[in-house]
DNA sequence: CCGCCATTTTGATTTGCGTCAAAACAGTAA
DNA sequence: TTACTGTTTTGACGCAAATCAAAATGGCGG
C-alpha cells in the first residue's frame, strides 16, 4: 500500500500553494511558510480543464473562485439576444469568479481557450482563512480591487479610444502580463480568435484584423495568423493617448 | 459647559451607523446592534462637501473608503491628454475609493455633484473590524463584487450597445437606485450634464441630447432640462436588447 | 433686473467603423 | 493526400455617431 499513497502525496505536494512556482503572483501572495501550509489544506480540488469547456456559467451558483494555474481563459458577459461581451482575458496566477459573490450567482461564463488548470478556493474557507491571516486579507482585497480598476481602464478603452488606439492598448497589456510571467514581453501567441479580441475591445473582427494589418504595414508589429512579434513597442506606446491631441 | 457638551452629543448621534437611514443598504447591512456600535466607533469622521469638491483625486494615496450619507457624484478616470472617462455616478449608500486598495493610490477622481456627506472610513480599521464580524466581511466583500459587476455591465454597454440603447440603460438604472432609496422611480432630477452623460456612456454630448430629444418625441420620457420624467418604463425596457434583434 | 457664461438643443456635414461579400488560409479528420 | 470547417484577410459600400457650427436656454452674480 505504500507506493500508491507516495504517488498521491506526490501528486499532492506538485500541485500544492506551498510548492506552485505562481504563488507570489497569485492570492497567497506574501505568506509565510506556515501560512502557505493552511492555504494548501483550504485547496484540495484543483480541475483540469480542455479548450472549449467553461469553468462556470452565468447564473450558476457560486461554489468557488478559481485560480489559474495553466493555461488561457475569458470571462463573457452574454445579454439576452446573443451579443456577448468579452469582458477579459486570464491566465496563470489569475482569479477568477470574483463577480459572483455580490449575488451568489456568476454573472459571466468563464471559458477555457487553452487546455488549463485551475485550483478552486471555496470562498468561505477564504473567508474563514483570512480572518486569521491579515496579510490574506489585504492581499484579496487587494486582488478584487484591482480588479476594479483594471474595469476602470477598460471602460476608459471602450469609451474614448479609437480602434487602434485600443488595440495598441491590447497588446501593450498582454505584452506586460506575459512579462510578470517570466515570458517574452514582445512575442507570443494570442490564444483567442480575432471575434474575441473585436468583442472585448468594442469592435468587429474585420476592424481588428484591418488594424492589425495596419500596425504590421507601419513595421510595429509581425502579425502571422495567432503569432505576434511586437517590434516598436515605444511607438505603441506612443499610439495610445495620441489620438490627434489637438489641446 | 452641559449644553455645548449635549450639542456635540446629538450631533454625534444624529451622525452614527446605528442611527443612520441607510444602514440596510450601506456597509453595515445586517449587523446586530452591538456590531453597529462597533462600526460607530470605527468611523468618527464626516465630511461635508460642495458642488465641485473632491472627495479624493487620482494619484492621492488611499486614507480611507468613503461612504455616501447624502448628495451625488462621479468617479472619473483622467487619461493624460486630457480626456475624461466618467466610471461611475454615485449616490448615499453607495461606497466609493474601492479601486485604490490594490495599489494604495486612487486611480480615479470623485467629484461632488450635488452637495454631500460622507462617512470616512479607514481601511485598516475595516480590515480590523471585519476580522472580528464575519457577517461584515461578508457584506464588504459583496459590496466590491458588486462593483465588479456593475463594471462588466458597463462594459456590455459600451462595448456593444447602440447610443439608445446606453441612454435607456442608463435611465432605468438611475431609476431603479432612485427607488431603492425610497424616492420615485420615474421622475428625478440628473444631477451631472449632458457631457457627463456622454462620457459614462461613451457618447458625445450632442447625441446624449438628440437621444433624449428622441426618446421625448417617442413619448418615453419627458425632459426639461435636468428635470426627468419616465412615461413609459416599459418600452425603456423593451428598447435594451432589442438592436434589430435578427436572430 | 440685466448681462454673462455654461449648458443644451438643433442642424449640416463628415468620418470611422460596421456591414456585406468573397477569397485566402489554417487546422483537422478521413 | 483531399475535403471540410472555421478563421482571417481584404474590398466596396452604408450608416450611426462624431464633428462643426450656431442659436436657444438657464442659472448666477452684480
Amino acid at each position: 500500500m505504500a507506493t500508491p499513497l507516495r504517488i498521491v502525496e506526490v501528486d499532492k505536494l506538485k500541485t500544492a500553494c506551498s510548492t506552485c512556482s505562481l504563488h507570489e503572483l497569485c492570492l497567497p501572495a506574501g505568506l509565510s511558510a506556515s501560512e502557505l501550509k493552511s492555504m494548501d489544506r483550504m485547496i484540495d480540488i484543483r480541475r483540469s480543464l480542455k479548450r472549449g469547456d467553461h469553468v462556470f456559467r452565468a447564473g450558476a451558483a457560486l461554489h468557488a473562485l478559481y485560480a489559474i494555474r495553466t493555461g488561457f481563459m475569458k470571462s463573457s458577459v452574454l445579454h439576452e439576444d446573443g451579443r456577448e461581451q468579452v469582458a477579459g482575458f486570464h491566465m496563470m496566477g489569475d482569479l477568477i469568479g470574483m463577480d459572483a459573490i455580490g449575488t451568489g450567482q456568476h454573472l459571466c461564463d468563464a471559458v477555457v481557450l487553452e487546455d488549463s488548470e485551475v485550483c478552486e478556493i471555496p470562498l468561505k474557507s477564504l473567508e474563514l482563512l483570512s480572518r486569521e491571516i491579515p496579510s490574506l486579507q489585504q492581499h484579496f482585497h487587494r486582488i478584487m480591487s484591482r480588479e476594479i480598476a483594471r474595469d476602470y481602464g477598460v471602460m476608459l478603452l471602450l469609451g474614448s479610444m479609437r480602434a487602434e488606439e485600443r488595440l495598441a492598448v491590447f497588446l501593450l497589456n498582454l505584452s506586460q502580463r506575459f512579462a510578470a510571467r517570466g515570458y517574452s514581453s514582445t512575442e507570443f501567441h494570442l490564444r483567442m480568435t480575432r471575434e474575441e479580441i473585436g468583442s472585448y475591445l468594442g469592435l468587429k473582427l474585420e476592424t481588428v484584423s484591418r488594424t492589425l494589418s495596419q500596425f504590421q504595414a507601419q513595421g510595429l508589429v509581425a502579425v502571422q495568423n495567432k503569432h505576434l512579434r511586437i517590434l516598436k513597442i515605444d511607438s505603441l506606446r506612443e499610439l495610445v493617448g495620441q489620438h490627434g491631441c489637438r489641446i
